[in-house]
DNA sequence: TCTGGGGTCCTTTTGCCC
DNA sequence: TCTGGGGCAAAAGGACCC
């Protein structure tokens, strides 16, 4: 699912490589969203097939290699890609699906390894080190793991092998469909050299051209260009980071999977969208995502901004620093309002709204201050009673806030909160 | 061609305190 | 009392990833 591909695969190089000391993996599922869709649409194998959203602004999610022939690769706007490739089947995405799948996946990863550091739902480092006695070398480690994915979730993946995390990537890259490629520690500044400049992880579109304006096309242009250069035209965290890449240098260590820094929802309107009311009522529905989001992953956010995205693609966000971090959905939208109204937009045309939170904390080992916050508990307990609802009787059965807010506003005594802090006198 | 939605990280600016 | 500047955290923007 990457978004480029290396730019000239080549020949497929040999995959007879030297594998000591190649503990890292990369593992890569091969045009993940189409090949699930493919799974229980067999009669589609071998033609090209494209998931994305039918609405007019959507873009291609997964498109199959035959798909791609044409052109066709993800982040691509749905409507260029059906000219690119009319014949191709569309199919809408199944996100659900797609993260059973995943589970699947990195189930077989983990039973290999507990050193498994997911970077998306297709895509995890591995760090094998401690597997080799009991399964084999690097290349062994990951042809089993190649052999158990296909068996047991019926898709494909690659494997890159190396020593560093991101040479692991590149080779992944490059062994791309269904392959997969040791890059011996030896062979690493061979590797790379020939490579295009964003073929390094970290370069996108502006650090390209900022490349191309100091005449830098390949890794090796970078790896021959005094460091105190590259860190003038790209900055020093960026400049230095390339520099050591590009001689293979990479320190970075497999981590197994980090808690979650932040959690948001965003929407693109179907049609831009001036009328405030329509912005407060997605706001609304976007804060009471995100804040469920939170509390099924016990977290709580100090943090709350809010993103806005012109008719012409500006993009603007504000945020705003709470007293103490919530879940609860009321506080998360009264915040998200004040900062939007604080805009004073007026009836300017907007694209996108979106809300996130963060500077997220774990709620267990988090103490609530109420009679400080003034936090809406009563409104956090009526939305974890919403919770149980949904996760009893599925998400339709929960009424949308907009009513909640004329029927139960909290004032008064009305509910009883249940948790630390409760009996602290309202208002 | 006309750009989704989920994130992370880095840099610069700003405001505050001393 | 005014001013400068260091240090810090928050805010804002932007690049990048899949």
């Amino acid at each position: 699912m990457s978004r480029r591909q290396l730019q000239r695969p080549g020949p497929r190089p040999a995959t007879t490589g030297d594998d000591t000391g190649c503990t890292v993996l990369h593992i890569d599922m091969d045009a993940f969203y189409a090949s699930v869709e493919l799974r229980s649409r067999p009669e589609l194998r071998g033609t090209p097939v494209i998931v994305g959203g039918l609405g007019g602004r959507s873009v291609v999610l997964s498109a199959t290699y035959e798909a791609r022939e044409y052109g066709v690769h993800s982040a691509m706007p749905m409507g260029r890609a059906r000219r690119l490739c009319p014949q191709a089947t569309v199919i809408p995405p199944s996100h659900d699906s797609y993260a059973e799948a995943s589970r699947g996946v990195m189930e077989v990863f983990r039973s290999v390894t507990p050193l498994v550091e997911p970077l998306a739902l297709d895509e995890a480092f591995l760090d094998v080190a401690g597997a080799q006695r009991r399964l084999g070398t690097p290349r062994q480690i990951g042809e089993l793991i190649r052999a158990r994915v296909e068996d047991e979730q019926g898709i494909t993946c690659s494997v890159g092998v190396a020593s560093t995390k991101f040479v692991a990537k590149l080779a992944s890259a490059r062994a791309k469909p269904d392959g997969l490629l040791v890059v011996p520690r030896d062979d690493v500044v061979a590797f790379l050299h020939p490579l295009p400049v964003g073929a390094l992880w970290g370069v996108g579109e502006k650090t390209e051209e900022a490349l191309t304006r100091l005449g830098l096309r390949t890794i090796g242009d970078i790896a021959t260009t005094p460091e105190s250069t590259l860190r003038r035209a790209l900055g020093n965290a960026v400049g230095a980071h390339l520099f050591a890449l590009a001689w293979g240098r990479d320190e970075r260590s497999v981590v197994a999977q980090e808690p979650d820094k932040s959690i948001g929802a965003e929407e693109t309107f179907a049609r831009d969208v001036d009328d405030p009311a329509v912005v407060l009522r997605e706001l609304l529905r976007l804060s009471e995502r995100t804040a469920a989001r939170l509390r099924a992953t016990d977290s709580l956010g100090r943090t709350v901004s809010i993103k806005v995205r012109f008719a012409d693609f500006t993009t603007i966000t504000r945020s705003k620093t709470l007293g103490e971090p919530t879940d609860v959905a009321r506080v998360v939208y009264e915040t998200a309002r004040g900062l939007y109204e604080a805009l004073g937009l007026q009836r300017a045309r907007l694209r996108l709204v979106g809300v996130r939170v963060e500077g997220l904390v774990d709620a267990e080992s988090t103490p609530r201050q109420l009679a400080l916050s003034g936090g809406g508990e009563e409104w956090r307990a009526a939305e974890q009673a919403a919770d149980q609802a949904a996760a009893r009787f599925g998400a339709g059965a929960v009424r949308p806030a907009t009513l909640v807010d004329r029927e139960v506003r909290p004032s008064g005594r009305r509910s009883a909160p249940s948790g630390p802090g409760n009996g602290n006198p309202k208002v």
